[in-house]
DNA sequence: ATGACCGGTCCCACCGGA
């Protein structure tokens, strides 16, 4: 079994990649994240035809994420419970399903802007709140995982250069205790093989020749229980599809299971 | 080539991304 986790910035403007990249992988589940179109608006009907069905939590221009499967899509939970709002809203952010033997989530956690910013102590708020919603699932026997874009490297090593992130978002050590405390639940990071390079990044700024330069962070992840870990069998970024014209600034999380 | 931001928006610039 083949899933995924990709932050498509923009299912609308990305799908003829999105379908591309399904048939040429042969996912079987794929967590979306910024998929940035209402509920309307998402793809079912292209989708299906390749034989995914999809659910769905989004409302517009911002956020939205997303489970796609052709293994089936049960038990279906769309938002974080317990999750915190930001400015009276309940973001659309977190769904979770059932997937044939596997319990999956897709999240898209708050970018946090700045040190400080109102968006940080709800990005911290955010993960405690997963924390809690996830830890049965994470301390039970079915294999379960939590994928999606974190908005945070976990280590020093998740990043291309430390003294560039001095005093900003996604390195600090509230939100890599944030981390932590969630795979205290019982989850481990599975950490995919880099295509190329020796550093398994996921995101690459559009700016500045990022990609080339490979000036990159890893903040996509899978977290996932000991039963879920025990039966990943590969995983790997494929920074091929964050390559050309039209590309998304983050690249697919690819993990197959034996299961 | 992987190549010097991009997507969305009621619109001619700005927000959000990280």
């Amino acid at each position: 079994m083949r899933i995924a986790t990709w932050n498509i910035n923009s299912v609308t403007v990305r799908l003829p990649r999105l379908l591309a990249w399904l048939e040429s992988t042969g996912t079987d589940v794929l967590c979306l994240q910024e998929t940035k179109c209402t509920l309307e608006q998402f793809p079912h009907d292209e989708l299906r035809a390749l034989g995914y069905e999809a659910a769905v939590n989004a409302n517009g221009r911002w956020n939205g994420v997303a489970l796609v499967s052709r293994v089936g899509l049960a038990d279906v939970v769309v938002g974080l419970p317990g999750g915190p709002e930001y400015e009276g809203v309940q973001e659309p952010r977190a769904v979770s399903a059932t997937c044939g033997p596997v319990r999956l989530w897709s999240v898209y956690v708050p970018n946090g802007r700045e040190i400080g910013h109102p968006h940080y102590a709800y990005k911290l708020a955010w993960l405690e709140a997963l924390r809690v919603a996830a830890a049965d699932d994470a301390a039970g026997s079915r294999p379960f995982a939590i994928l999606g874009d974190y908005n945070v490297a976990p280590t020093d090593e998740d990043v291309f250069d430390t003294s560039f992130f001095e005093g900003q978002t996604h390195v600090t050590a509230p939100e890599r205790d944030a981390l932590a405390a969630l795979r205290k639940t019982g989850l481990e990071d599975v950490v995919p093989r880099p295509l190329k390079y020796d550093r398994p990044y996921t995101y690459w700024d559009y700016r500045q020749l990022s990609f080339p330069k490979n000036r990159g962070m890893r903040i996509d992840l899978v977290y996932g229980n000991s039963p879920f870990a025990k039966a990943v069998s590969d995983a790997y970024v494929d920074r091929e599809e964050r390559k050309g014209k039209g590309a998304s600034d983050h690249a697919p999380v690819v993990v197959d299971l034996d299961v």
